[in-house]
DNA sequence: TAGATTTAAATGCATATGCATTGAGCTGTC
DNA sequence: GACAGCTCAATGCATATGCATTTAAATCTA
């Protein structure tokens, strides 16, 4: 196994950070033009949506968006002045919570895909074939499910 | 052109987030773990031991990091007062200056690749086949071109 | 069952970021 | 050459993040 990385790996490397830079700006200024809340509470909201009716654990959560502890503590906090979630005491351990999206969640969300989905588009889809973006999406799936629990 | 975003496309964009995220936070803790700085300083850096003697014009090195003025502005603070960098009044430009590397910021990049070089190869070069390594910086080169002066 | 250890979530504090504003100097027009 | 408008960089302020600590409850050990 080597240790350094060949250059053609040390390029993607810096694209990968380039392209997600570029391409999340995009989509957040979109976003903000359209008064619209960023997009980390998309992501947050789509988790609790899927999740349904008996909502989340934080700790849940927190493995799912890749937020530390303390920082996912505060985005509910965020989400929670907004209405758009409510936290509820959990009947099976009386350290935690549950956190279950509102209707104005689910609103909110429907609202933010309407810009978001075109966003994405423009920022990626735009720019790639459809096989190439199937090629994408396919070495991504291997660079995500490697580091997940590779060995670092 | 279509509006909305393929499945694929969608996906791809979720795990371009993901593997972004994940690799630099492996990338990070590493040289945390080493007491290195930041991966900022590293890129900053670098790009100011690619401009050489003359160094660069801090909005010049704000195109090439995609940073923001005032964030970059404050970089360059905690890399002077580090000793890796000086500013220096700039001759043709009254308002401006320019920002060049010293000899310690040259050695602690130097220090900074003999941890972020393995690094990279663990977090992306390690789940990869070459070939596949070769297509995912194809793909992602289409869309930093894409990006970079898209129609937004 | 008592006490130690671990886990869930929140919080205080230092640091980093984004936004808007400021000040200084350049450029362009009349 | 005077003034309007623009560009470069810094700064004040509000917000967001990371780190370490705290509180409370669950789990483990003896």
């Amino acid at each position: 196994m080597r240790v350094n990385p060949s250059n053609t790996v040390t390029r993607a490397w810096a694209r990968l950070v380039k392209a997600q830079q570029l391409a999340q700006a995009a989509i957040e200024s979109r976003l903000k033009a359209a008064q619209l809340p960023p997009l980390a509470w998309y992501d947050a909201l789509l988790e609790l949506e899927r999740a349904g009716a008996c909502g989340l654990r934080p700790f849940e959560l927190e493995r799912e968006l890749l937020l530390s502890q303390c920082n996912l503590s505060r985005l509910i906090d965020r989400l929670e002045k907004e209405g758009y979630v409510e936290r509820r005491a959990c009947l099976d351990d009386g350290r935690g919570q549950v956190v279950v999206i509102t209707g104005a969640g689910k609103a909110i969300r429907r609202r933010m895909w309407t810009v978001y989905g075109p966003a994405i588009q423009s920022a990626v889809g735009a720019h790639l074939a459809p096989r190439q973006a199937a090629a994408l999406d396919e070495m991504l799936g291997a660079l995500v499910a490697g580091s997940r629990h590779g060995q670092r």
